[in-house]
DNA sequence: TTTTTTAAGTTCATATTTTGAACTTGTCAA
DNA sequence: TTGACAAGTTCAAAATATGAACTTAAAAAA
């Protein structure tokens, strides 16, 4: 199936997944939440081959996700930077940090998530925006909307 | 970059993706937590191309993501079950779903979550164990831990 | 009891992607 | 004026994905 056929399919995961069903884009996009946002910085921090680099980056600015800005001191040099709608892919990354974290541990030390207005050192968990209780899987129920919000 | 090597990232973000980081992979999931279990069943639902299918499935079982049960009654039939590591996968499939919900729109009906215990209808927000507030890129920093939990 | 269907795959040739190395093109700094 | 930098592009080889046909044994239908 290819990305663009993602796009357009009647469920909410699958659409996502047209943007992070793909292992570098995801990278990518983890790098610049780490504020790398250059070609060469991306090049540099992931070994990712140049060419994909390039392609992948060219979907995210289509896609919105990141936004390209020329450097004003340097003119061939450019940033990447997250648009409002690439920082809302946070929660995705983050659920998947602590995923990583619980099950697919290796000897090394863990990241872990400092929440700044509290300052835990913490696991995000999902949670009800109404009762503010846990959601998981045996507490949920995926149906179908028919108001737009 | 394979699969294989991204399980031994430093990262847990990129150890989550050698699972999550390819379309099918997480399309199959996505039909398992709507109690689709059977190779016949996959195949009817997403249209995956059987020796892709396949492949996917034997690895869910080797990273113990999905168990392979037999079913008593019929001989050559096999279940496809998700273990609690698999289960725990929900909380990413469900970030996607309020992602692309909110930014991958088409016309047609929103998928939306019902949260069981209160009963609303919901998207789910990632927030902090500790103080209960909501978690995002403006107020969250990933750092290092020696600590093992 | 023979025939047909079902279930879960495998095989294989073709098409598409990925990869890594070398090349490009203009800019800036010494 | 020479050399390094930045952000790419190009290209051939390797790896993956795809779809159609084949396999194998059991179960159901005739």
């Amino acid at each position: 199936m290819k990305r663009q056929e993602l796009k357009f399919e009647p469920c909410s995961i699958a659409r996502s997944l047209s943007i992070v069903g793909e292992r570098w884009t995801v990278l990518i996009l983890r790098e610049c939440f780490r504020n790398v946002n250059r070609f060469d910085g991306f090049e540099a921090s992931l070994k990712i081959p140049r060419a994909i680099l390039a392609d992948r980056l060219k979907m995210l600015v289509e896609e919105g996700v990141l936004e390209k800005q020329a450097d004003k001191d340097h003119a061939r040099r450019f940033f990447y930077v997250l648009t409002p709608k690439g920082l809302d892919l946070r929660p995705i990354l983050l659920t998947m940090l602590a995923w990583g974290d619980k099950y697919q541990q290796t000897g090394q030390p863990l990241k872990v998530v400092e929440h700044l207005p509290c300052g835990h050192v913490i696991i995000p968990v999902l949670s009800c925006p109404e009762c503010h209780e846990e959601v998981h899987a045996g507490n949920t129920r995926v149906i179908n909307s028919r108001r737009r919000p």
